[in-house]
DNA sequence: TAATTTATTTTGATGTCCAAAATAATCTTG
DNA sequence: CAAGATTATTTTGGACATCAAAATAAATTA
């Protein structure tokens, strides 16, 4: 439990950041609806927004024309002032460096993409080139680095939050890549980092609350296989910040070879390149020969699969049954309330379906998944910029206090 | 994150809850200590433990003979007031009903243990066969149900702790037996249900907090395998609170025969039945054909594979191996700083141990556990109930005020 | 234009914490 | 053995937060 002390001060920052995210979560609001969201008194609500609007973070939105229609005092929407500061977020993934810009309501205002050959890179390579391509990206946009708050990025692989390292990622082909402190230091700019499939669990929080007040799992189908975990409605990391490795939880020992170099983890099975490598005969202790899957080569081959190819088909179905007992683990140890499976891989997911289901079947007690969701989500790659975004505007609302 | 509101009210609630905990934990102490322990400002330990005094849950402690020695005004200790209120804790195994009584303050005041033919007992009869012995051991001390606050049972298995159900155990054919609602109708008690290894943890945690701040694992070696999470310093409880069915997760599909019915849990390998059925060279897909498994069988058999004998070396190298590809699968889903290992179980890890590491080599990459604290807890049952009083009391803590 | 209705602000009460001052109860020292 | 020193605890007064209720603002309706 909480085993902080408890003070007046403590009182107002907790409520403050209720109006923030109440303004931030359901757009330009009146007082009283504020005051609904939040369970605060209108005196309260008066007091703070007072407070917010000194500080400049708030202001007056433009009156809806379409009229009140409505007897009494006109409400007055409040909503969070676009211009208080400005975010960035950085997707890095295999042969690609991504890039958006947005301002203190969370609005997109603008982004790039780079197409880098991620694997040729070395360590020392990695900050630099990724200063390079935010700081030329503010140069297009006319911003100074001092314009931006802060910096989220998101990576595939298993990340160290704490130290700001990149501890292993299929895009890179060293280990224990700095990132946030050589970044900042080219940049100038404060940064964090984080896993790709958490910032899809964090947008999805963010997005839908409600769905998410306890345990869920947020797997990302795509080149690799991620998972973003909620817990107790907050996204986890593990002690180094770098929980939630699925892809590289074994699932059987001594088995299919994988690009991190061990056997048998998931990802072995259930991504593009293991089940490719599969489809195509290719014995499963040979070093995958593939950089970023073509996702055309994906298409044909889940095509393929739907047409009957019974390679194809086995391949699936190997991918599905490693997906389904890693999940089956997964439920036996903590047992969530929802299960979302999302991302690019998402559309061949019928062809996996019934392995998984079945792999749920044979390895968790029925008690344990009779209530629980199974949904797919066919969110993009884009879902991981918009919840860095929300990640970083949520830490904002927690401690900023104007200039 | 938080997403209560906050007011003057939760502050005193707050931190009162802390100077509780901090005489629960530190024992009898001065209010100067409480302020240093709980950062509270000595006006306010003053004035909240004075409210306490009024409301009885604390008193001025014995003043310690060992004179003071020092200069100023002496220090008067303040302890909790053990009379405060009684709770019960009943643990329930294969073949057995432990019961014992606490003190407000934690004290153990008595307990007896009852053999019971579990595997016979039908739903309907557990709770009353539990309610019976729970009322025959008050009336042997002289106490009215209504004297006892509350009453927490601690049980091997998966559990719903919101409905109050054991929905399986090992100790019982049944499943979805109803525990807590017939109970407290029969006794008169408030009951809350619970996983054992779950208790253990809370104990843990009670005792060092400072080293259960993260997330840590607290495997229970035993009859079977029960696992309890803490995350975030707090005992973790899935949806329906039946989370860390860690013995029935799944090691190898299709594998050895369980006694949950399903094939390959890890509780199949590792617990007494699975290596004793191993060692015995029967199939693993034959039916356990054990009850709760002699202490002594146990012993004899780690005897022989400490000897060398081949059949019981194997058997327990299956187990480590399964235990430790379990782990290694919480780690990569958790990544938690802490494994610990406990219970009677302990005594043959040495045996285990071997498979288990080797298991966490080939099972996880080296980044997530660099700084895995992994450690050996010779604790026994007894931890069972003890962590049971410690989330009983730690509930009274924060809600109780007094008649 | 007056009455009604709804939103927001103001006022006053209650309660919290804390810093600083006051008090209490001991030991030390000359 | 009395005055001083030292440490613990309590008291006092200020700063702030929430909230209920009253007051005010700004519209619609009759």
């Amino acid at each position: 439990m909480n085993t902080n002390k408890a003070d007046v001060d403590a009182v107002r920052r907790q409520n403050r950041y209720l109006i923030l995210q109440a303004l931030r979560i359901h757009g330009a609001r009146p007082r009283v609806d504020i005051g609904r969201l939040t369970q605060l008194s209108p005196a309260t609500v008066t007091a703070i927004t007072a407070q917010l609007f000194a500080e400049g973070l708030v202001i007056e939105a433009q009156q809806d024309q379409a009229a009140p229609l409505t007897r009494g005092r006109p409400t007055v929407d409040l909503e969070l002032n676009p211009d208080v500061l400005r975010v960035l977020a950085l997707k890095i993934s295999i042969d690609r460096f991504e890039i958006a810009l947005a301002d203190y309501s969370g609005q997109r205002l603008g982004g790039t993409i780079l197409a880098v050959s991620t694997s040729n890179l070395d360590a020392a390579s990695v900050a630099e080139r990724a200063s390079q391509f935010i700081l030329s990206f503010l140069a297009e946009h006319h911003l100074q680095p001092s314009a931006i708050h802060k910096l989220g990025i998101a990576v595939q692989g298993a990340v160290d939050s704490h130290s700001g390292q990149l501890i292993w990622s299929p895009a890179f082909g060293e280990r224990n890549i700095p990132l946030t402190k050589p970044i900042s230091e080219r940049t100038g700019i404060a940064c964090i980092l984080a896993n790709d499939a958490n910032m899809i669990a964090e947008g999805l929080m963010a997005r839908e609350h409600h769905s998410y007040l306890g345990t869920a799992a947020v797997v990302f189908l795509g080149y690799g296989v991620g998972l973003g975990l909620v817990i107790h409605g907050t996204t986890f990391h593990g002690s180094t910040g770098a929980a939630a490795e699925f892809g590289h939880m074994n699932h059987m020992p001594a088995g299919a070879l994988c690009r991190c170099g061990r056997f048998g983890c998931i990802e072995a099975y259930a991504s593009d390149y293991g089940i490719l490598r599969h489809a195509e005969g290719l014995p499963l202790d040979m070093v995958p020969p593939y950089g970023a899957v073509d996702p055309a080569v994906m298409k044909a081959l889940e095509n393929a699969a739907k047409q009957g190819d019974a390679a194809a088909v086995a391949a699936y179905n190997a991918a599905g049954s490693a997906l389904g007992f890693g999940l089956a683990r997964l439920v036996a140890l903590l047992n969530p309330d929802r299960i979302v499976i999302a991302g690019p891989g998402t559309s061949a997911f019928d062809l996996m379906e019934p392995a998984v289901l079945q792999a749920l079947d044979d390895g968790v007690v029925e008690a344990l998944r009779q209530n629980l969701i199974i949904e797919r989500l066919p969110i993009g790659h884009d879902m991981i910029l918009t919840g860095t975004f929300d990640k970083i505007l949520g830490e904002v609302d927690r401690d900023y206090h104007g200039h």
